[in-house]
DNA sequence: CGTCTTTGACCGGCGC
DNA sequence: GCGCCGGTCAAAGACG
């Protein structure tokens, strides 16, 4: 049996309230590739105004809110402000089944390189709404953090200035407990999806890094599987969905981002 | 004053 | 053809 699906646990260092699980998701019918996120946001993410919501590099633009049908929670979409004319957009919804789970599904990409690491770090993109939603009705952006495909960024360096900042300036802001990592769809989409054979090579190197990852235990009741979803109705959002592993482009960046560095305090000597 | 959020209206796809 | 639903538009207001 094929793993489809890939889900990541990580956990705040002192709080443990942020999750993650990702999914490379490809539309097959439609050939149009989604990637959905969810993310653990805690039981009090939804419900603090103080808590702020998770926030990448860019910058999301609201531009409509629709109620869904069959969920209590409504869902928001945005699109890329950081540069005009972006395609890129997200929707963001709340997992019905568990208000602390936060749906975000990325499509179409970015046209156009992302933020600077550095200035974007230390600023936070001051665009991204940040305290300013309410419970259900405005949902965070994501945990996802860009890099410019065009600027590799040494790792080290990258830590560096993500250390200092989350060292100096840790308790400054509850965005600060997030951890961030490169938008999937800011990679070249063959370094996402091999169209041809979306298991094959990465699935090893994925299983390395589940393997790892489940060597922390889980804080939360959050399952962790790389073949199947548990039953929920969170299932039944991806039932259409045709699910494949994270890519090993994805996982090599996690594993120098600071969602990594903070996200998963053990690392195997 | 520029940018963003909010929110009702509008539009297109899809199923019946 | 009609209604439902998801996605988008755009005007108005809020905010820094």
């Amino acid at each position: 049996m094929i793993p489809n699906s890939t889900q990541l646990i990580l956990r705040h260092p002192k709080e443990g309230i942020t999750f993650l699980s990702l999914r490379y998701v490809v539309f097959s019918r439609k050939v149009v590739e989604k990637i959905v996120v969810t993310v653990k946001v805690g039981e009090n993410g939804g419900k603090l105004k103080s808590e702020g919501p998770p926030s990448d590099l860019w910058s999301w633009r609201k531009y409509g809110q629709k109620p869904i049908k069959g969920s209590p929670y409504p869902r928001g979409y945005y699109r890329c402000s950081t540069s005009k004319g972006c395609s890129a957009k997200k929707q963001v919804e709340r997992c019905k089944t568990d208000a602390s789970m936060l749906i975000i599904t990325y499509t179409s990409s970015h046209n156009h390189p992302g933020p600077d690491l550095h200035c974007a770090d230390l600023k936070q993109s001051p665009k991204e709404p940040q305290t300013t939603h309410s419970d259900d009705d405005k949902p965070p952006t994501t945990t996802l953090k860009q890099l410019p495909e065009v600027s590799e960024k040494e790792p080290e360096e990258v830590k560096k200035e993500q250390n200092k900042t989350s060292s100096t300036d840790e308790d400054a802001s509850e965005e600060q407990h997030f951890h961030y990592l490169q938008s999937p769809l800011s990679f070249p989409q063959n370094n996402i999806i091999s169209q041809e054979d979306p298991f094959n090579g990465n699935l090893e190197k994925t299983h390395d890094t589940l393997e790892f990852l489940l060597d922390e235990e889980p804080l939360s009741c959050l399952h962790i599987t790389t073949s199947s979803i548990p039953k929920s109705e969170e299932n039944d959002f991806f039932d259409e969905l045709e699910e494949l592993p994270i890519s090993s482009a994805f996982t090599s960046l996690m594993m120098r981002s600071k969602f990594w560095d903070e996200g998963i305090p053990v690392v195997p000597s």
